[in-house]
RNA sequence: GCGCGCUUGGCGGAAUGGUAGACGCACGAGACUUAAAAUCUCGAGUUCAAUACGAACGUGCGGGUUCAAGUCCCGCAGCGCGCACCA
């Protein structure tokens, strides 16, 4: 390193020396992580869910990518082998529309925004290994990742199947369930019909056990991730009950005239009152054949919207089929059939049998339609006798009565005895029950990673050979006709089958964008291998030790990634069964709206006059909305290219950081971002003093221990608010730090000068994880001949300065503060005691009053409980 | 409906059961300046007292445990998030 003549005199230059540190960096290589995590060091491995290229980098990015980046610096900076790589979730829908709306191929579209997106990232001065990164749009991504479908194929974990989806006859696509607003189709319009389409299928449910009991290991996961996960892969137990049918329909054989049910409650089958069949059950349907009335109430069930809105209230309603089916416990027993639009079809087996003393649905439902209600749930406490069912079913403690062999045992015990008796029966039998269904991967998109499979006349579904991957996109395709682009090209489905030679067509449909982000976090370990993984990498670098986003991701993402990992370790392709070990989920950044008579403002065309808030151009009082999450259609965005610009990157990071803790939402504010560039030049300026006017050959002395104190305390502090992923309590602790040595300027002492110098060296090295570009700025201020401020390590507090010379101890009379005493660390309890007695304020709460008992907590606390 | 989380000054928030309100923002006063900006210093929970010593109250509400509760336990309310006709 040089030496620096040209120090800028009062404020640290951002706008030149950012550039110029980031260009050290680059040039020193410090962010790249080896291929293989070295042995003489721990590896870490800290990973932001990487960003859709939607054009520009939005300050919710800022803040996720801020704090990857605190944890990234710090742990290099704690002497671990870190990786810290980026890359972009480049294939999805907007893409497309961009090429209907704007006539630019999605490609060119992806591949611009990425640039602009990551010159930001560059600017913000993030220390990523750029050498990693990865765009999922690329056939050297979406090439393995069609490896790895094929391999899963191989291995059984794909299935193509049948399945009903949400289909735009207009623009002749698969809609997902969020695209169908009021049964439209979100673009079009059109009214969405249920097509049934063959699909592709991964298998998830193939590992609904593993991943339910994956979560008990995840304990740095936040807690309420977990539960969501749990619920979602909702493993419930029961029993499947088949029904007789007692006067099944002419023709009509489903398993020997039979319903079978899913229930989790096989003890009050006794309280058999009811069979509820969804609209489009077989039977529903077979019954419907020659019922005009059946096949109305049918259709009209399938009218109404699946939407949560129209669920939540719609009336509960039923049709009598006028089947009857026998009780297989007590065949004395028969309950009718009805269609009912409560019952799910993909949930259990589309049917369920009604108990209304035991489920409140159940028995609103056997009220509205005057059906047998017998009462076999008696509450806990309750006599026989004088026991009624009300409006209320029973949910809580009961007892089973009136119900056979069930009579007087507990709920568990009653569902123990009952599947005993169902399997002994040979009329049912216990089960496990998932919510979870399996994915539905094809989409019938351009825009995503092609499905390797060509399907011929004679061969059926047949792989691509892998020597004819990657399958690539065609470039040149027309997004003028409704439907998929790769269906209407004119050659690129046509292609000969691998197996017999005679002519067949490509599989035209592509992957949903899910797959691409759901081992991304894999293939950074070794990007550019001519294999998915490489398994001294993957094995090596994974799992995630911190992995940081936003909740949004929850469920979905999460949950897919998760069953990833575990298929690629099935199919061989890595060996860990968790990918996320830590994860943390971040706030949004929101923003106060403006509005003038129903239009909305952008934050840089009104300004703060006083108390109100004017428009710029006009003066005109502007309303002020709450501050809420950033959107375009409300305007209350702010763009961190400007901020870069006016403030700086480090301003911008060490805003993001200040104040609210990560988890939490963060307001972003004007005046917190300028408070934010103050406190940078602050630093400038304090350091500058000390390095022009401390020698650096001064030695510690007596007068300099106060400042030292505080400058010891503060490494403790500010490494365990990293350590506990509260940036907010180090800017705090670094304020401190800060006003320490500004008081601590221009004074005369011995050992002064040392201290002043050692606590900008500290102050220096604590910022730098938040502030890195000042921190080596301010650091060649000092060290002029020094290393970067990357190259070196964590500073470790001298113990000998962590213990304090007198501890102030609070006294309390009955638990009230009366006072405070000033002694030495660990005095002894006579003689704190006989202080605290002594203190004025103290003794005059004492007076009359007669100590029933003294408290010592040493260094903290005297309380006196007194009488009288 | 079920589940989870949150509730502390004007605002964001801090606080291993041990001096509530650190730190910052906004605000007020002062210094510097011809002036402004920037910078620096000081003040500030509320009420009473206000020259001061101080006192009472105070972490959404009501209980409890404890020498001591923002923190632990029970109940309630409000707000937010997630899931939701899941049998």
């Amino acid at each position: 390193m040089t030496a620096n003549t040209n120090i800028p005199v009062a404020t640290f230059d951002f706008h030149a020396r950012e550039p110029y540190w980031q260009t050290r960096w680059a040039e020193k290589k410090v962010f790249e992580a080896p291929d293989i995590p070295p042995a003489d060091k721990p590896k870490y491995y800290v990973l932001e869910m990487f960003p859709y290229p939607s054009g520009q980098l939005h300050v919710g990015h800022v803040r996720n990518y801020t704090l990857g980046d605190v944890v990234a610096r710090y742990k290099r900076a704690r002497g671990y082998a870190v990786m810290h790589p980026m890359g972009w979730d480049a294939f999805g829908l907007p893409a497309e529309n961009a090429a209907r709306e704007r006539g630019v191929h999605p490609g060119k579209w992806t591949l611009q925004n990425i640039a602009t997106m990551r010159g930001t990232l560059q600017r913000l001065g993030f220390s990523l290994d750029w050498k990693r990164e990865i765009a999922t749009c690329l056939p050297d991504y979406y090439g393995q990742q069609q490896k790895l479908f094929l391999a899963m194929l191989a291995a059984g974990l794909v299935e193509r199947r049948d399945s009903s989806v949400n289909w735009d006859p207009v623009d002749q696509t698969v809609l997902a369930n969020e695209q169908v607003v009021d049964g439209r189709g979100w673009r079009s319009g059109a009214l969405v019909e249920k097509k049934t389409l063959s699909q592709w299928f991964l298998k998830i449910t193939d590992f609904a056990e593993p991943l339910l009991d994956g979560l008990k290991t995840l304990d740095k996961w936040p807690e309420r991730v977990r539960v969501m996960q749990e619920r979602w892969i909702g493993r419930s137990e029961g029993a499947k009950v088949r029904f007789a049918l007692h006067n099944p329909p002419p023709g009509y054989d489903a398993d020997q005239n039979s319903v079978e049910v899913f229930t989790t409650r096989p003890d009050t089958l006794f309280g058999l009152s009811f069979i509820g069949i969804a609209a489009d059950h077989p039977l529903a349907r077979k019954v419907a054949e020659n019922n005009a009335e059946a096949q109305a109430f049918i259709e009209e069930c399938q009218r109404t919207g699946t939407s949560e809105e129209a669920l939540s209230t719609m009336e509960k309603r039923g049709f009598d089929t006028g089947l009857c089916v026998v009780n297989p416990l007590d065949p004395s027993q028969t309950a009718p059939v009805w269609i009912a639009n409560f019952v799910l079809t993909e949930y259990g087996t589309g049917a369920v049998f009604g108990c209304p003393c035991g489920d409140q649905r159940d028995l609103d439902f056997a009220r509205k339609y005057g059906l047998e209600i017998p009462s076999v749930l008696l509450p806990t406490g309750q006599d026989e006798a004088d026991f009624t069912l009300g409006k209320k079913a029973v949910t809580g403690d009961a007892v089973l009565y009136n119900s056979g062999f069930l009579s007087g045992k507990s709920t568990k015990e009653a569902i123990k005895a009952a599947i005993t008796r169902l399997e002994e029966l040979g009329v049912g039998e216990g089960v496990t029950n998932w919510r979870l269904r399996d994915w539905g991967i094809s989409r019938q998109r351009y825009w995503g990673c092609p499905i390797p499979i060509i399907y011929c006349d004679d061969c059926g579904a047949v792989p691509v050979p892998e020597d004819q991957l990657p399958v690539t996109l065609p470039d040149d395709v027309t997004f003028e006709t409704p439907g998929n682009p790769l269906d209407h090209h004119p050659t690129w489905k046509h292609v000969n089958c691998p197996k017999c030679g005679s002519a067949a067509r490509r599989e035209t449909d592509t992957c949903d964008t899910f797959v691409d982000s759901s081992w991304y976090f894999a293939r950074f370990t070794s990007p550019k291998s001519a294999t998915p993984t490489e398994r001294k990498a993957v094995d090596g670098w994974l799992s995630v030790d911190q992995y940081i986003g936003g909740i949004e991701h929850a469920i979905l993402h999460l949950l897919y990634a998760r069953f990833f990992t575990r298929a690629m370790q099935k199919t061989g392709h890595l060996d860990v069964s968790e990918p996320f070990s830590g994860l943390f989920t971040q706030g949004m950044v929101t923003h106060e709206s403006y509005s003038d008579d129903g239009q909305w403002l952008y934050p840089e065309e009104v300004e703060q006059r006083g108390d109100v808030v004017v428009r710029k151009d006009n003066g005109k009082i502007v309303k002020v909305g709450r501050s809420e999450k950033m959107s375009k259609s409300k305007r209350n965005t702010v763009s961190p290219v400007e901020i870069i610009e006016r403030y700086g990157a480090d301003t911008a990071r060490w805003f993001v950081l200040s104040d609210s803790p990560p988890e939490r939402d963060m307001e972003w504010t004007a005046a917190g971002v300028a408070a934010s560039g103050r406190f940078m030049q602050r630093l400038y300026r304090l350091v500058q003093a000390v390095a022009e006017h401390d020698e650096a050959s001064a030695e510690h002395g007596e007068a300099g221990d106060d400042l030292r104190r505080v400058t010891h305390r503060t490494i403790v502090a500010v490494t365990e608010a990293l350590e506990g992923f509260s940036p907010n309590v180090a800017v705090a602790r670094l304020h401190e730090l800060a006003s320490a040595l500004g008081d601590a300027e221009g004074k005369a002492g011995a050992g002064l000068s040392a201290a002043r110098r050692e606590a900008a060296y500290v102050l220096i090295m604590l910022i730098s994880p938040m502030m890195p570009h000042l921190a080596e700025e301010l650091m060649l201020m000092l060290e002029p001949q020094g290393a970067m401020v990357v190259e070196r390590t964590w500073p470790e507090a001298d113990e000998s300065l962590l213990a304090v010379r007198k501890v102030t101890i609070a006294v309390q009379v009955l638990g009230k503060l009366r006072g405070t005493v000033t002694c030495a660390p660990d005095a002894a309890k006579d003689d704190v005691l006989a202080l605290a007695k002594a203190e004025p304020n103290v003794a005059k709460a004492l007076v009359g009053k007669r100590i029933v008992k003294e408290i010592h907590v040493p260094n903290r606390i005297v309380n006196f409980v007194v009488a009288g």
